[in-house]
DNA sequence: CCGAGGCATTAACCCATGTTAAGTGCAATG
DNA sequence: CATTGCACTTAACATGGGTTAATGCCTCGG
């Protein structure tokens, strides 16, 4: 989530887009270093293996942002696609930009910072849920914690987010009494 | 890893201490938002689950840095403990004053930053890992990313990192042809 | 209206990992 | 030396998830 001012000040940055459901903003091994602020629709970053299954890195909706940190600090390849789910409207503001006003700009620089903490909060609370948590769990959790987004999900996106195949998890909801309270 | 440069300006803030090995820093629960500095020994940061299960987060060596995001950041109870693995000399700094040098040295601020950007990558990584790759794909990649770490540590640590039960480790471990190197 | 493609469900079978328990070897300690 | 505790291994069994395939249900486009 990125805050209100935040937001604002990037805006000037870069420039709004458009893009119909299913169209890549970049893909594993691109060198894009864009990065994407959504003010409509959803994406889904995901990685691709040399098998060809998909597994579900992070969805971003409204007010989410994105980009491969990889690439910005690295210059290394992007190691994920990110691929819109729904019809999208977001800012793309190219990297190097970005960067030169975070050095120039001690707030924007500060208000940076806390977003990373934020990310890297994040990324240690799904840390958590894939060490410690069943995949059962941690499907009863998605629902409670993000009921919304299992509504605007398919199954198939859901499971590959968890880590498991969509029939999986197709077992994991018959087996269990449980369901998402909105989806009733 | 921590760089040189914002070690130095580190040490001034807080006091060297040692522990045996066996010791903890802080405790799932508390409120402690002491930021540790190692210098020599190794620590440990695990989950512990209801039913008592053991889930190794990370471990943390010489020049590597660890503090419960969560307590100094929200100020909510660390979701882990802290304990050393093997006799142990780190700096303890106190976390609001980490905080406050933060706020006023802006070069500082900016070496935090970067040390931000690496936790968030680092964490990245072992994301990926754990969404990705099966028990035994993470084994062997740990074995040849961190030789040196699999020598230092029991099986029983190993495993509970990789996210396995000892037993399964052991399993993999005569099941594979492959071996660390170092060990032979 | 019909057919094609995509998604969810279900079943059958397989394999990896968890669980429990027993056995072994080693190091520390009295 | 004997004892204790710990780490590791191995085995037997249970279970969860992967794989494949069949089925049914949509929606979309002809």
């Amino acid at each position: 989530m990125i805050e209100g001012g935040l937001l604002e000040r990037i805006s000037g940055l870069g420039s709004e887009r458009y893009a119909a459901k299913g169209t890549f903003l970049f893909r594993q091994g691109d060198l894009s270093d864009h990065f994407f602020i959504f003010c409509q629709g959803m994406a889904k970053a995901y990685y691709e293996t040399i098998d060809g299954k998909e597994f579900i890195k992070s969805f971003i909706r409204e007010n989410e942002c994105i980009a491969s940190m990889q690439v910005i600090v690295a210059g290394s390849p992007s190691p994920f696609n990110l691929i819109t789910v729904e019809n999208s409207r977001f800012l793309e503001v190219p990297g190097d930009r970005l960067l030169a006003v975070i050095k120039e700009d001690a707030e924007f620089s500060s208000a940076f910072s806390s977003l990373l903490l934020q990310v890297a909060m994040k990324k240690e609370r799904r840390e958590y849920e894939l060490l410690c948590l069943s995949a059962e769990q941690r499907y009863r959790l998605l629902c409670k914690r993000e009921p919304e987004l299992i509504q605007r999900l398919s199954q198939t996106d859901v499971a590959r987010y968890l880590g498991i195949t969509p029939v999986s998890l197709s077992r994991i909801r018959s087996r269990t009494p449980f369901r998402c309270p909105i989806s009733e």
